[in-house]
DNA sequence: CGGCTGATTGAGCTATGTCAAGGGCAGTGG
DNA sequence: CCACTGCCCTTGACATAGCTCAATCAGCCG
């Protein structure tokens, strides 16, 4: 299988992410010290315990960030895209990482070896303070989804789910999670979110194509999403 | 009512708190420069969607973070005791309050205003990094919250707050949250929080004097808090 | 002695999880 | 090209944890 190693100064998804803060030498250096890899669908990026080894930086593809539970359930925190970072709360607070990363389709992903994240971080204020920014908006997102699982209906998670994944998949409108994985983003079990899509097909507000989900009236599923009991 | 404004110099929230890697010079000037204010049990210190004033820092007392849902209902995302830190992630992201914070017992609290924050983490880095290991941990705590409501149980649950509840609740070992609360930290409702607090009170695992409730056996509700289904 | 706030307890009810049994599509190997 | 095998997806039947509603009780304060 041919793939092609990406170069740091035109990448797409560079681009999106907080690598934009770099300047063209900085790039240059990066795309230098960098080394890029290729991931099948299902193959683990890395594991939850396991001591980081430096900054992912997702090319193409898309990975599931995910931790188990002690009853062996899996609980996906977070889906990442193109232009996402992985790893680096780990890096910086020197801890292991606190959840798995697997690639759920076939997955591009750039490294950036630890002793070029630090200096990145100690010669780039621009990029150290986004950094911070992303941690903050990281943070908020999962203080709302705390209380989203805690309070809201699992109707209106999926809901809520299926909007933001449909705002994330890129051109096509298409979401082609997993029903096992949509419901472990939602905090539920694979036969329950089947039910609810099922409904929401019912009510023509999505349609599935094979297992491909698009979705119809994103007025109608946001104000699900927002319905309480 | 007398109330002795808190000096920085010698003040014990100050020593487990980030402010610890300041110099002499610098918490000078922010006794200089910080307001201290008491409030009542039952008082707002600020509210969700406003925007940041400054960064708080608990002197003494509790302090409940919470957010309000849709339905009305009050999620508790966490308790703040003295020498926690308030406000800081709406400051750096540069948002409103993601979360409202009302003092749950009198607390007193210092308020250092924006511009002294901003300027405190410019001058001092290792403040500054300090922050940043701050928001990862709690970014982590906060994952992991998610991964427990999701899957597991209540009684769970409620064991594992009483837990870090005791912990926290200084020398006394006596958590006096209310029932309420309680429940809303970890998601779930007054009455069912009751009804296993009574089940672990009848299994001799906790006592419970007036409304304060002391663990008895941590070593059980640890085992508990980690028994799933 | 009221009046309040919080704690308890009981009795249903229901959303959601569990278990079990097919069904369909896609890729593989003969 | 067909049959086989292995995912997923789907649906039904059933069990139950946890929520709601409602009534009562126990301190506490003025």
């Amino acid at each position: 299988m041919k793939f092609v190693s990406p170069n740091c100064k035109n990448c797409r998804a560079r681009e999106n992410s907080l690598f934009s803060f770099c300047q063209v030498r900085e790039t240059e250096q990066l795309n230098a010290v960098k080394t890029a890899n290729l991931y099948k669908k299902g193959q683990y990026i890395f594991y939850e315990n396991a001591a980081p080894i430096g900054l992912f930086c997702i090319n193409t593809g898309a990975v599931k960030l995910c931790k188990l539970s002690s009853n062996g359930k899996e609980q996906i925190t977070r889906i990442a895209r193109p232009g996402d970072l992985l790893g680096y709360r780990s890096l910086i607070a020197k801890t292991t990482y606190t959840y798995s990363a697997v690639a759920i389709e076939d997955t591009a992903i750039c490294l950036i070896p630890k002793p070029e994240f630090f200096a990145l971080i100690r010669n780039n204020s621009q990029f150290y303070e986004g950094l911070m920014q992303l941690l903050c908006k990281e943070a908020d997102e999962m203080e709302a989804k705390i209380g989203d699982i805690a309070y809201k209906p699992v109707r209106g998670r999926i809901a809520e789910a299926l909007m933001l994944l449909a705002g994330a998949a890129k051109e096509s409108g298409y979401i082609t999670l997993t029903r096992e994985d949509l419901a472990s983003l939602v905090g539920t079990v694979k036969e329950t979110a089947i039910r609810i899509i099922s409904e929401f097909r019912e009510e023509n507000l999505l349609e599935v194509d094979k297992r491909r989900i698009r979705i119809l009236r994103p007025e109608k599923l946001m104000q699900i999403s927002n319905l309480y009991d």
